[in-house]
DNA sequence: TGATTATATATAAGATTCTTATGTATATTT
DNA sequence: AAATATACATAAGAATCTTATATATAATCA
């Protein structure tokens, strides 16, 4: 597992990314997907993703639909209009983040 | 500029990282360097700096000496050699996050 | 010459985003 | 029957910043 609080900021762009790519998803299937993507080395935590979730809600951001599965609920996740808007801005900022670490972790040899 | 919140845990291991390569820097110089690495992009503020420098020193990751510069006063640091150490976990932990930061924006595909 | 910007360090209050812990409940595997 | 997996939720507290403020010298600009 790595260091946490690196990842600090970018649960929330990583989210809007998968929900991008995949349509509609629910929280477990989030965690699931993630931890799947890094082969094990990020594990979102409930107390993260819960509460994001319910505030991109609440901000027009996601939009969310119940769905019974036998006796338990799932709660879908999709972007809103609002939503594919703040995920091309919130990913190119993650992007933009990595190529800065990059310049910081390699320098380019200045002649 | 770049939204500040993804750097969050970052300044340490860069911090670590540049003490190794250039021996001895001081504090608004170590401020200068990152946002000369990171072509303006990451500006390093003082209320961030100089309280991670007070607490690696007193960590005994980091040892300063203080020099007059004419009227001025500059407070040089350099790593200790548990500080060597730190370095290198501090470094490796960031290099591994920037990898799993890859995996989350540029997934493999899967056959 | 006076004002602004650059150099240089320092600290305190507050914001943000997480972790950890806890709670509830059903389904599946051992 | 017990343990693990699935599924959601929230509250308290930790860590690391940002923003603002303070102090002081040096250099540049108008």
């Amino acid at each position: 597992m790595n260091k946490k609080v690196l990842y600090k900021g970018c649960l929330e762009p990583i989210l809007l990314k998968l929900l991008h790519e995949n349509g509609r998803m629910y929280g477990y299937e989030i965690t699931r997907k993630v931890k799947e993507l890094t082969v094990g080395e990020l594990n979102i935590t409930e107390g993260a993703l819960y509460p994001l979730l319910h505030r991109l809600e609440a901000d027009g951001v996601l939009e969310a639909e119940m769905e019974n599965i036998g006796n338990r609920v799932r709660k879908y996740y999709s972007l809103t209009q609002n939503g594919r808007k703040e995920k091309v801005k919130a990913v190119s900022e993650l992007e933009n983040f990595a190529k800065t670490l990059q310049l910081l972790l390699n320098p380019k040899p200045s002649f």
